[in-house]
DNA sequence: TTGTACGCGTTATCAA
DNA sequence: TTGATAACGCGTACAA
């Protein structure tokens, strides 16, 4: 065995053919003989030799064959989230038929006080980028890879223009659930975001912190739901988790006489908490109290019920993002897509109590 | 503007330095000037110049600053484990001072009938590879990474001699919690497992069934079960879900002559599963029948319950593999790794009911 | 502190 | 069907 790992030019060379011939071996793009292929294959096996070095290919080729996906989170928080994941997942098979696989970034530098864009963001060697929820923190990372020229989809997120984004119709969505509610004959309605900035604690928010909300989704749907009920309290929480639900539907039910017959919530797993808070002080959900979700994901443990939701595409989401993407790989122009969520009604709505 | 990116002789040219100068002030591997370091930044910015080509600088140096994690399942699946969501939040951050990133993979080639390694682990520009759970499909994969002479660790699974494995103390820490149910006079005890191979459906194995379970971790523990109870009923799940809890709990709580007065579940998503099918059969937890679970996670919506579990060290389990990655890369011998949980008794195991 | 010269391993192009 | 040639863009001895 030799010190340092075969090149094709040593296969090339123990099958007495040239290089570009071993080249084309493995990669297919010109016909071959047999008996050349033979030789190239056999002298390979003989070296030990793997097949092309796939930095030296990608130097060549000018593609690497790597898509990053850049979060604004902690990779453990970020796949806390049901929907995420699904579009993780739609992502993958997206860029799956372009040879691609998915390179997890985060936005900022961690061991920086300043906020720059991480150094694998700059030194990776990306064909395109996906940025998901790009709110004012990826800002920089987003100027960081378009400096790059390199091609950038944006999830959920404002990236100005030029840069195709998947969207969503949130307030759209939010309000056909405000309007649901209304039909049933809820007056008495409260409604549980998701946060509403970095590092809210969860609460009720006053009129003030509603017009200072920096998080798109949750300012979009909170439209939506004003867009019926002007003056229904909203409660903030800090995260996107059925114990959050839990929280914030506790506070909601505390009192008795103020008790909402409905709560429009901002995602499924806040909805189940709610539900479940619901339980806790003894109203029954549809018949005290109605409960609306958003997302449309499958809540583990929360059978019999089936939520009211809105169901959004989030497969598709990342599905959309990954064309989009090899759209750009290929030269195409890659088209901004607004998905629409659909309304689906479960068991966890009825008409307002007759008292 | 010029058709082609710039480079960093275009720079160098532009600063009236050689390549060599400009390429030092990037790299900051030699002492520059400040003059000549303000030329050349100047003229970088000029040239909207925004760094060395990553596919260049990583075919020079040998080193790309990715690594890869390959999993055995659809990513989506994958991450609705919570454990594997911990492990891989260790391991970005393990790997991040490094620079590197993490290159999301999957073993099989979806689009091949027979089995074979995905093409983008065989063709991606990786220094070190992280396999997730090597059972007998993982096998190619590891064999691909070999062959290419990429360092690698595998986390629960058989890698066979010279990989380092991050391992946990499965079967021991199973068996103390089976010891707990013991010492707290549990006879009539039955556990419920993970699934046992690829495609199980969920139900009552019979001995024939678990002298097959091919899944190690699945194996281990019902082995720590079966040291102290040899004899107990097993009940395979279908997954790591509440849901699947659910409907181990509803059969083994069906008959009320047959019911258990305690449940060693190999999750706690199993646990948690277990403990509301209890109460929906009328028992009370721990009064009337105690629930165990396994890796000591949170799990969402479970309060006030908290599970006796096993708390397996998930997010060190990820960086003790980003450290032996970087050890690898270093050159340095990397160890093998072996984790152990620590029991943790909560409110959901109690003394066998007198009856 | 700066510059010269070379090679990292591959593949596209073109001619034979 | 095969082979010669020339980059791809950079980093790093080594010399100046």
């Amino acid at each position: 065995m030799s010190l340092r790992r075969a090149t094709i030019s040593d296969v090339a060379r123990e099958a007495r053919v040239s290089p570009s011939t071993a080249s084309v071996v493995f990669s297919g793009k010109t016909p071959v003989s047999d008996a050349t292929r033979r030789r190239v294959l056999d002298a390979a096996a003989h070296l030990g030799y793997t097949g092309p070095d796939p930095r030296a290919a990608s130097l060549r080729r000018g593609r690497s064959g790597i898509v990053g996906v850049v979060f604004e989170e902690h990779l453990g928080t970020a796949f806390l989230d049901p929907v995420k994941t699904l579009m993780m997942d739609g992502l993958a098979e997206a860029v799956a038929p372009l040879g691609a696989g998915l390179l997890l970034l985060r936005d900022q530098n961690p061991t920086s006080a300043v906020s720059e864009p991480a150094p694998s963001l700059m030194t990776a060697p990306l064909d395109a980028a996906v940025l998901i929820g790009c709110s004012g923190v990826l800002r920089e990372s987003l100027d960081a890879v378009r400096a790059r020229h390199i091609p950038v989809v944006v999830i959920e997120g404002d990236a100005g223009e030029g840069v195709p984004r998947i969207e969503l119709d949130n307030r759209e969505a939010q309000r056909r659930a405000a309007e649901h509610v209304r039909s049933l004959g809820h007056t008495r309605v409260a409604t549980v975001t998701l946060p509403t900035r970095a590092g809210w604690r969860r609460g009720l928010m006053s009129e003030a912190d509603e017009r200072t909300i920096s998080v798109e989704v949750t300012r979009e749907r909170l439209a939506g739901v004003r867009d019926i009920y002007p003056d229904a309290p909203a409660y903030a929480a800090a995260g996107s988790f059925i114990d959050e639900g839990l929280a914030a539907g506790r506070e909601l039910f505390a009192d008795p006489r103020r008790r909402p017959t409905a709560v429009i919530a901002q995602s499924d797993l806040l909805a189940a908490g709610v539900v479940r808070a619901a339980e806790e002080a003894g109203l029954r959900v549809p018949v005290d109290v109605s409960v609306t979700g958003f997302d449309g994901i499958v809540v583990d443990g929360l059978a019999p019920y089936e939520l009211t939701t809105l169901v959004q595409p989030a497969t598709e989401k990342g599905r959309a993002a990954g064309a989009a993407v090899a759209a750009m790989l290929a030269e195409e122009e890659a088209d901004s897509v607004r998905f629409t969520c659909i309304f689906r009604e479960g068991n966890t709505t009825a008409s307002v109590p007759t008292l």
